[in-house]
DNA sequence: TTTTATAGACTGACCGGACGGTCAGGAATT
DNA sequence: AATTCCTGACCGTCCGGTCAGTCTATAAAA
């Protein structure tokens, strides 16, 4: 792989075809001719079909990751559960891009439950963070799965919250993050 | 399509295969393979893929619903929240079953983005049910995106909730869910 | 400066297999 | 005899992946 531009190019291109026609759509041919080249080029780039998805899902990850550290940096210090308020923010800011963020999560789940394993373990992870964020559990767990919820239903369209009852929803979750608070 | 037994027993093994070989799986050939017959006869009783699909949604969704009926029935009448609790309690009881469940769903997602719009539907008039239960607006949506985060975690295999842990959570919900607590 | 060599970027034709669906007809039931 | 239930061979298409070879650009050689 040699131009990361092109890279990014091609990854872009087959985030389009997902968005525009579905997990189910995409193939190299559509992704070749989104990006304006032939499959071939796109093979070349990437040696296989899973290759790319894989790689959009490795770039979903991340950028999902760096959003969370910004918003991490903005939460004052010494607070329990300043991870968690840092996570909640970052996925408020995702409220317009909220359904391109699972582009390459939802190729992988219907292409290569192989893939899936990926996901699992950057996941793993990222609830150790949250869980270990001085919250009580039982709450950090409420938390936790009210904002899974809201991210999946989103990442399929079913019935996710939104405009301003989504807002308030994090507004709420948001408090619940936050000591000395109560129901 | 004449033989409801039969029908009954193709859908159960479109739903093995799905369990043991993943959604991508799901082929005609496979399913008729499981079910001991030949493709035509899967083609015989379900003119389409999609119309298999469809009915191994439709069964997923009547099944999901009754279970909730049932706890319906054996919670109080007259105690705000019991619509919830009672869904509350129908998620609990799938414990073993979870991923099953989902099988239809996943299918559907993956095959035919349109089939969706069918669940979308069913989905939204029970949120409705849920929404019109006498919580308090801001604590009931916490509650329904939690437990939808703990069932789209079930369904995927994504980290989702195990043993006591779970157990421990559902609980929690369901005190949430209870007029009179706090947290 | 012109020519030749070489590597990288990309194309387009092609292959093979998988899979949804069709169909003519056979077996079993009524 | 007629209807229902089912088989097995077959078709067309889609799609991932291969491959031979072309085009471009840069560098080395003349």
């Amino acid at each position: 792989m040699r131009k990361p531009e092109k890279l990014e190019e091609l990854l872009n291109a087959a985030h389009n075809v997902v968005m525009r026609d579905g997990v189910t759509r995409l193939t190299l041919e559509l992704v070749a001719r989104e990006a304006g080249v032939s499959k071939g080029a796109v093979l070349y780039y990437f040696p296989t079909k899973n290759a790319l998805i894989g790689e959009m899902l490795k770039t979903h990850l991340e950028r999902n990751r760096q959003l969370w550290m910004d918003c991490l940096a903005q939460e004052p210090e010494g607070v329990p559960g300043r991870v968690t308020r840092a996570w909640i923010n970052s996925v408020r800011h995702c409220a317009g891009v909220k359904a391109q963020e699972g582009a390459g999560m939802l190729a992988a789940i219907a292409n290569d439950p192989a893939l899936l394993r990926i996901i699992h373990e950057r996941i793993a992870v990222w609830k150790q963070e949250l869980e270990n964020d001085g919250l009580p559990a039982e709450r950090q767990q409420v938390i936790q799965y009210a904002m899974d919820g809201i991210k999946f239903s989103e990442l399929m369209g079913m019935n996710p919250p939104e405009g301003a009852n989504r807002d308030q929803l994090i507004d709420y979750l948001l408090k619940l993050a936050t000591p000395g608070s109560s129901l």
